[in-house]
This record gives C-alpha cells, structure tokens and sequence, in this order.
RNA sequence: GCCGGGAUGGCGGAAUUGGCAGACGCGCUGGUCUUAGGAGCCAGUGCCCAAAAGGCGUGCAGGUUCAAGUCCUGUUCCCGGCACCA
C-alpha cells in the first residue's frame, strides 16, 4: 500500500509557493486597472456589494480582513454569476486619531493621513481584493467634503440644521463634543474609560427627529438586516406612545409660566397622581429658584447628584431625591391641587421633563412616595374574569394594563386601554392636554471643537448675525498650516486667514465657524458618491443612483448598528425628500460579522494577542490568510484565531496545487471531451462527488452564507480525489473526467482563493479571464447516489445499517433489515409493534 | 431589571425541515518515505470498559414523541445591547 502512493510524495516542483504564485497575479491584476471596473452601460442585471470603508489608521487588521475577505468573496461570486457588480473602496479619513498623530510626531494630519490610506491600499492589493479603484473616495479631500458643506447647506435650507445652546456630552480627551449616540455607557466611544462630562456649549444639529417615526416603520421594510440590528434601532428611536397633561400651578412664576405638562404614558392611573415631580434642570423649577434661596440649594444639590451620576453612566441606579417646593399643582381630571417636587430621578431630556407621580402603579414613584412618605393611592383593580368576585387589593405597586379603574370618578370600571383612550380625548376636548408620541431618539449634534473635520460653510456677521457660506464659494478649504493642540476650542479659532471673512450677506467683516463636522457625516452617504465618484457639479447624478441603489448587500461590523446605520437611514431620507434619490432606504441587505479574537479576548494591543495581516501573508498568503478567516467560523458568529488553523488552510491549499501539478493535463487528446456516460465506480465516485460539492458551495453562497462550511465541502472533494490518486495513476478514471473537476475546483474556489485560483485555471489551460469564468453547475442526477445506507433503529436506538438502492421502497428496506443478523438478534423473541419508515433516510422499529 | 444571541469531543466548528450527533479542520497517536523530518502520504482518534459486546453522551432538571442538539416548561452560566425613558 505504501508504495502505491509513492507517487503523492512532494517534489520541489511541487512545492505550493503562495509568495512566488501571489507575487505573479498581484503584478498582472495592477496592470489593468479597469479589472474590477462595474460597467457604466450595462444590461446584466446590477450588484452593489459594499463593505464598510476603514479609517485609515496605518494598518489594516484582522477584523477588516474577515469583514472584506466576505464581502470580495461575494463580489466575485456575483461576477461569475454574470452580473454588473459594483465593488468599490473608500477612506474615512477625517478624525482625530490624524490629530493626535500631528501632536505627538510633529506630522500635518493631512500627510500623516495619505501616507496611511497608501500604506493600507498596498495592504488591500496585496490580499487580493477586487476593487474598483477608479471611484475611490478620500473623504478627507475637498472633492467630497465640498458636498458634506452642500448638504448642510441644503440642510439648513429646509431648517434640518439649526443651532442651539444645550447640555452636551463632552469628551475630556478628545476635546470635543460627542453626539448622545457616540456616548457608551456615560463613557467616550473612543476612550472607554473616559467618563462623558456634560457642558453647556452652542452647537449645529441636524433634526434627525423629524424623521424618527419613519426611521421606526422603515425598519419592517428591512427583512434583509439582522433583527438584532433592527431591535437595537427600534430601542434606540424608543417611540412611547402617552399623553400630555396640563397641570395648572394657579399663577404665573416666571417667564417659564404657570403650567406644568407631563408626559406619561399611563393617564388611566391619573386620579391616583399624588405629585408632581419635576427634572431639577426644569425651566420652572429655575423660576421657583430664582425667588427662593433656599429651595435653590437644594435643587443645586440633586442637579449636582443628577450630573455626577450620568457622568459615572449610573443613572440607573442613582438614590432618589427629592425636595417639595412648597408649591400645588391642579389635576385637571379632578381638580385635587397636589405637591410639586423637584427630584433628582427626572430627566430634562426625556419627555418633557415632568411627570405625575403615581405611587401606586409605578414602581419608582412607589420607592420614592415610601421614602418621603406621600400618599399611595389605588386606582386600578387586576382584572377578574368573575365581575362578582371581590377582588384582593394587589401586591404595590401594581403595574400591569392588566386591569379595572376603580376610585376614578366618570372613568371608574373602565379597562386601563379603554380609560387611556377616552381619557386623552378628554384632554383635548377641554384642552388641557393630548394624545402624544414621544421618541429617545435626539437630534444628532454634529459640530466638533476640532481641526481635522469638514469645515461648517457657516460664517457670523455682526449685522447679519449666522448666514450661510454661498453654494458658489464652496468648498470652503480646511486650511492646512494650522498648530493642531488639544486644548481649548477649536485650532481653527488660531487661523487668522481662515477665522476672519466677508459676509456673503452684507460684504462686511465676518467671523466663519470654526467647529468642524462629526466624521459620521462623511459616512452618511460616501456610498451615493462610490457611483459618481468623479462628478464635480453635484454629489452625484440621481440617474446613475436609481441604477445602483439600494446597495445590494451591506457588509460591516455590528458595532455600526446604532451610530453609522442609523445617520445613514437619516441622510437617505432627507436626500429623497429633496428628490436627489429614490429609494427610501441605503441598503436593501445587512450583514453583521463576528469580531475576529484570540485566546478569547478581542485582538488589543495591551493584551499582546494581536496577529497582524502583513504578518500572515508574508507566512502563509493571502489566499490562506483570507481563506481561514473564512473557515475558522460562520461569518455572523466571533472568530476565534488560530495559528495552528490558519497552517491547516495552507497545507490544504498545497494539497490543492499538488493535486493539478500532478494531474493537470490540458494537452491531452481527451483534456477537453465530454466525460462518458459509462464509468468505472471508482470513476462514478468522483463524478458524484464533484456535482455535490458544486451543490453544497452554491447553495451556500445563495442562503446562509457560511462559507466554513463551503470550503470544508470543496475539502472532502479533495480527500475523495487524494484516495482515488491511484486509480488516476493507473488511468481508471477518464481524462475527461480529471479535467472537469480541476475546473470545478479552481471555480468553487476562485471567489474566496483568488490567487491559487487564477494559477490554476492557466495551468489547466484556460485562457478565458477566471473573474468572469461562468459559476459551475451541478447535474443534479450526476450528484445522485446509487446505493443509499439506511441506519435500522430498534426502539429508537442505532442497532445497524443496511445498503440499499437508492430507489429502494419501503418493503425491500425492511427485508434487509430483517435479514440483518444484528437486527435479528436485537428483535429475536420480542414482538414488532409497528414500523417507522422515513424515506432514505431512517428505519425505526419498535418491538415490545 | 428589560431585549437579543449563545453553551455540542482536548480545540475551532458541522448536523439547512424532529430522523445515523461530532462533517471539515486543528491537535494528538501510530505507520510509511527519508541521511533527517518540523515536509509529504496512509490510518486511528467523543467518553467509559483490556478488547468485543455493551453502556453513556449536545450547560442543568423535567416533558412531548417511535425518534429531541433541534419542539415545550423550568433553570444556570457566558457574550452583546438598552436601562429610573415616565
């Protein structure tokens, strides 16, 4: 045995060398450029195939690795599938790591930036990555954040853009602002550990709200985006629908006025409201301050409380506090006058900032009534099937919708969903309240105190106050000589030449906005520009975006869901409503890959468990290196890193190369005849194999996308033509035969091992360009078996196998079953109770 | 607290619809070729038992079913998101 497969013993010639293969293709590929271009007039149907574009920070790594080895995969699965695809590449280039990097080396952000983005392209050609270079985008350049200035200037148009004082969140180390989506549990997104302060600063916002009901419906219309992505949109819109009440404090005190409104989404439980509780930020509570010292410290105590327990990111947990303010408030529904509170548990910005406080169906209005000792009042009854029986007060606070009105005047025996209803409508009738909707979701604040960053085309006029830059005078420049330092506003306020302007209004001295935009801007919409990439009158021509959009299949990390894919929901919407885009949303599919770790810890620096791309290439090649990120794990799930992995991948590319080296044989009279119709069982085995494999690898490719298991098919192809290696040497299995599935092989591999690939179809002879090769088909009657094992159970226990034809019925598997020595043994004196057949694939019997 | 996702050999993972648990790969063991092997090729490898026969096995406890990794009830732990949201 041995000796017979002397043969399969590796020569040098055989050696599979990525370095020598990938070096070769990597030359020819950057030679056309136009390789990988989409078709500009084509009548292929369209594929756009978008991965998430990197920012470049020096070095690509193994999360965007696994993220675009995904994503060129499908690319050129779609290619040989004879579509027009649209694969391109892009940099979000503005931000403050090109900041931090100025400071610290003493390099202008610009040229710190555009060496990275070449150093990382390098990267990206040297994985193989088929990308339509041609439309680029650097969102850094004036050529595309000229359009970001035109869009806010749209914005501000159509009153989408305005500008506010307000509390917002600020980074200590980035020396910035942060939007309320860039804040993770009160700490900085970028600096984990960094507590969010809260400071009162004026600040542009764009009015994201407006579109925060539809931004919720769009989301059903969204079957192609994991539903994690779409739930955690859905909490974070938080649309709560509820009514807002007047309370009347009985004269005016202060220019904030003598109504208190809540907002609450239980007006059912109102005749049981024993309070009023206010936010201590509440414009009247700083009336009521204004005119009593005493009350003003206290209040000052729990704003002081309320802050430090946001900036500590436990709000949640925070001890209720609270101070009467001496003051009563009319219920509307009963006209009972009830204490005004200030309390520490109330939120400015949630609602409106005051609730009615019911102690007996909340549970944080019953913890903070115990501790002060307010009434608790009942006002809802569990509701009971058996209207006679009496019912047992409930254990308080009760909560549940589940139930009865009870002490509440007109609306007593109502059912709480009954008592909302009229009750709202009654507040509209007597017009002391309505009906309302509340979102979470806040307006996205975009301006940032610092330099590297889309300047705001916005300039101050001392006569004309805020005018906006003139369409014709964008871009306006970022300049580039500017001292870039972590301190105090933004650098742009020490650029004289950029500070000081003309006003496009009056023509006299001006003062234009030195705070930048927040770089999620620029990633709002850079995948409209990937399609008119080089249009210098408009973003983008509305023509060519109705032929590509929606984008295909959007591919990125799940860490976007929140921030990046719901600015770019927004920016979609506000776009078609100015009739420059048609479709109502980005991206018609989503798709969210696991995180690549190690040792079972995210890849970090601190942890030295890092594993650098370069590294993997230069060791093993591009193919194995993007071959085992696909292996390692279905593509959703996190991927555990594995040197030892990423060496099985190689040693199985080498078996691949070796396999044609030594089969390869397109000059052979047969090379290229059909395979007979008669063959050799051995023959027969391969043949079947080879349309299964086909299969298995497109059916993948179609639905779930696990790509591990693709290549763990292509994997067994392989084992099956390694144990029939010597049925090949002895000529048993047909030229023809050994042809068709090295083409199969290097087919079902070329999406996901280009370079191996594209070696292989010119060692086999082929001449045609494998991008565009037509995906192989599977005959299904070639893939079928001829022998099917059936394993026989007794009492649903695994007891034997039995081989059949495949076409076997029901009786002629169950006489082989009976003939079967084991199964005889097994039902030897017993009685079979009945049968149970499940066609090709199981035989129980059940015996007593 | 609420909302998702997960738990399968020594490891990564497979089992797409309730039908052979552990495909494929790693690791390990043995063989072979070799001056050598850290290359290649072949074979074995869930656990228990000396082996066979057999038994046990998909976080845990129950249940439904001829049959459960898969369905139902309860429960533990891990990961992610949200969190006095009125």
């Amino acid at each position: 045995m041995p000796q017979e497969h002397k043969s399969i013993t590796a020569t040098r010639d055989e050696r599979y060398d990525a370095q020598r293969i990938e070096q070769k293709w990597a030359e020819r590929w950057q030679s056309d450029p136009s390789l990988y271009a989409a078709e500009p007039n084509s009548t292929k149907p369209k594929y756009y195939v978008l991965e998430m574009l990197p920012y470049p920070s020096g070095a690509l790594h193994m999360g965007h690795v696994r993220n675009y080895s995904i994503g060129d995969a499908l690319a050129r699965y779609m290619w040989m599938n004879g579509y027009n695809v649209l694969h391109p590449m892009g940099w979000d280039s503005f931000g403050l790591p090109a900041e931090n990097a100025a400071i610290k080396n003493n390099t202008p952000p610009k040229e710190w930036t555009l060496s990275n983005i070449a150093a990382m392209k390098v990267q990206m050609n040297r994985l193989g990555f088929a990308y339509d270079w041609s439309r680029e985008v650097t969102t850094c350049l004036p050529e595309y954040y000229r359009w970001n200035q035109w869009f806010f200037l749209k914005l501000y148009e159509q009153g989408l853009a305005y500008r506010k004082k307000s509390k917002v969140n600020w980074c200590p180390k980035c020396c910035t602002v942060l939007a309320n989506e860039q804040v993770v549990g009160g700490n900085c997104w970028r600096h984990e550990d960094t507590p969010v302060e809260q400071r009162e600063l004026e600040q542009w916002f764009l009015r994201t709200t407006k579109y925060a009901d539809e931004l919720l419906r769009g989301l059903e219309t969204l079957p192609g985006w994991p539903d994690k992505v779409r739930i955690m949109q859905q909490n974070w819109i938080g649309r709560s629908e509820g009514t807002l009440v007047d309370f009347d404090l009985g004269g005016t005190v202060g220019p904030a006025g003598s109504t208190i409104t809540v907002f609450t989404t239980r007006v059912d439980t109102i005749y049981g409201a024993t309070s009023v509780q206010l936010a201590p930020e509440h414009p009247i509570v700083s009336d009521m301050i204004a005119r009593d010292a005493g009350l003003r410290t206290k209040v000052e105590e729990l704003i002081a409380e309320q802050r430090r327990a946001k900036e500590a990111g436990d709000i949640g947990e925070i001890e209720k506090h609270g101070v009467f303010t001496g003051r009563y408030a009319k219920n509307p529904y009963n006209g009972e006058a009830v204490p005004v509170w200030v309390a520490n548990y109330i939120l400015m910005d949630y609602g409106t900032g005051a609730i009615m406080s019911v102690p007996a169906h909340d549970e944080r209005d019953y913890e903070f009534a115990k501790k002060y000792k307010l009434e608790i009042r009942l006002v809802i009854l569990p509701a009971s099937s058996d209207p006679e029986e009496t019912v047992a007060e409930p254990q308080l606070p009760f909560t549940t919708m589940d139930g009865i009105l009870v002490n509440s005047g007109e609306f007593s025996g109502l059912s709480c969903e009954e008592a909302i209803e009229k009750m709202s409508a009654l507040a509209e009738e007597k017009k002391f309240g309505k009906a309302t909707v509340t979102f979470r979701l806040k307006d996205w604040g975009i301006s940032r105190q610092r330099y590297w960053g889309t300047p705001i085309p916005m300039v101050y006029c001392e006569k004309d106050g805020v005018v906006p830059v003139a369409e014709k005078d964008l871009p306006v420049i970022l300049p580039e000589k500017v001292t870039v330092t972590l301190a105090g506003g933004s650098p742009l306020q020490g650029v004289p030449e950029f500070l000081n302007t003309t006003c496009p209004k009056c023509g006299g001295p001006a003062r234009r906005e030195t705070d930048t935009m927040d770089t999620f801007v620029d990633s709002s919409w850079y995948f409209y520009r990937y399609a008119d990439a080089r249009n210098d009158k408009a973003p983008f021509d509305t023509k060519t975006i109705a032929y590509w959009f929606p984008i295909d299949q959007y591919i990125g990390g799940v860490e976007h869901a929140i921030l990046h894919l719901i600015y770019s929901r927004f920016w979609t919407k506000f776009m078609r409503d100015m009739g420059l885009v048609n479709n109502d949303e980005p991206a018609q599919r989503l798709f969210t890959q696991g995180m690549v770790i190690k040792d079972g810890a995210k890849m970090s620096k601190n942890l030295g468990n890092v594993v650098s791309p370069d590294e993997m290439v230069a060791r093993y090649g591009a193919d194995a290196a993007r071959l085992y990120s696909l292996f390692a794990a279905p593509p959703d799930r996190d991927l555990d890193w594995q040197d030892t992995g990423i060496e099985g991948i190689q040693r199985f590319l080498g078996r691949v190369y070796r396999f044609f080296v030594r089969n390869a044989n397109p000059d052979h009279p047969e090379w290229r005849k059909p395979v007979p119709a008669e063959l050799s069982s051995e023959a027969r085995a391969i043949q079947r194999k080879l349309h299964q494999t086909i299969k298995r690898v497109s059916d993948d490719f179609q639905g779930r996308w696990h790509f591990n298991t693709c290549i763990a098919a292509i994997m067994e192809l392989l084992n099956e033509v390694y144990g029939a290696e010597e049925a090949i040497a002895s000529g048993r299995v047909p030229v023809s035969l050994i042809a068709e599935v090295q083409r199969g092989i290097v087919l079902l591999l070329a999406p996901m091992a280009p370079y191996l690939a594209h070696e292989l179809w010119e060692m086999i002879g082929e001449r045609g360009n494998l991008l565009k090769a037509p995906w192989p088909k599977y005959d299904a009657a070639l893939a079928a078996e001829d022998e099917i094992e059936i394993p026989v159970q007794i009492n649903g226990k695994l007891r034997s196998k039995v081989v059949v034809p495949a076409a076997a019925t029901e009786d002629q598997v169950k006489q082989s079953a009976l003939a079967d020595e084991k199964v005889k043994a097994a039902i030897a004196g017993k009685q079979v109770v009945k049968n149970v057949y499940v066609p090709k694939k199981l035989l129980n019997i059940v015996v007593r």
